[in-house]
DNA sequence: GACAATCTTCTACAATTGTAGTATTTTTTT
DNA sequence: AAAAAAATACTACAATTGTAGAAGATTGTC
């Protein structure tokens, strides 16, 4: 499942909150964002083919739901990205997240805890689901 | 500087070492990717084209040299994932480094160490050339 | 029920991306 | 120097992406 730039925003907006409408969907973009409703519609369409999302209609009104959900998606343009951009390594990760990103030092304390507590229970979470 | 999934191949390439010509690139693609002479010529001069590196010519055979470095290209698809993808925040990106990426307990303890000291070095790395 | 608002489906069109062929120019080998 | 090998420039073309208008169907309102 590969995403366009402008499908993400689409997607981000229906994970909030779903089942929505074409309109819902289009209110809760990120208020940059100023597509014609019909454009709307056009990227919807395009990702109910692509099985992102599907689309069921109540009277004239078609109401669309993810199929993948926010997690999964995340994690496969993370791996594509890391893959592809950065060789594999993630050392470049951990580089942008501190110093990019400009980490307080809290933050970087949470994930410090973040990864001593994954540590121990990444064993027991692999099946967790999604 | 927006790069294509192809066009990360050909910059990965000659990041590896350069300047270099369109047949020492073609050489270092993944043996996956196996694109015509001609192919990787086009996409090499769409990258000069989008200012991604630079040609000389010497006699009959072009050199190319990248016009951005692998770091600052590496941050700012980072940046746009993070924008885009995971709305901001960073901690997706952490359960995948921990569970999709399947991190090796001494990995993990690698990232703390790289954190802690990254905590202490911040500061001073603000001004760091690229 | 007529008019307005809303929704849908179709069609369109330019830019970008992936992929490469052809023709021409250089360079290298016999 | 003639032939072969290699490089270049130009052209092509389908798929995907970004963006939206037009026309028709449905629904809400006075």
């Amino acid at each position: 499942m590969k995403l366009s730039d402008a499908e993400w925003h689409l997607m981000n907006a229906l994970w909030e909150d779903y089942p929505a409408t074409a309109r819902d969907i289009m209110k809760r973009l990120d208020s940059r964002i100023q597509w014609a409703y019909t454009t709307v519609k056009t990227m919807l369409t395009r990702l109910v083919g692509k099985n992102a999302m599907s689309e069921e209609k109540k009277g004239n009104t078609s109401f669309y739901t993810p199929l993948v959900s926010q997690k999964k998606a995340q994690r496969s343009a993370l791996k594509s990205l890391v893959d592809k951009v950065l060789g594999g390594t993630v050392e470049p990760i951990m580089h942008y997240l501190v110093e990019e990103k400009k980490l307080t030092s809290e933050e970087r304390h949470k994930l410090i805890r973040l990864l001593e507590d994954m540590d121990h229970t990444a064993e027991e979470n692999k099946n967790e689901p999604d």
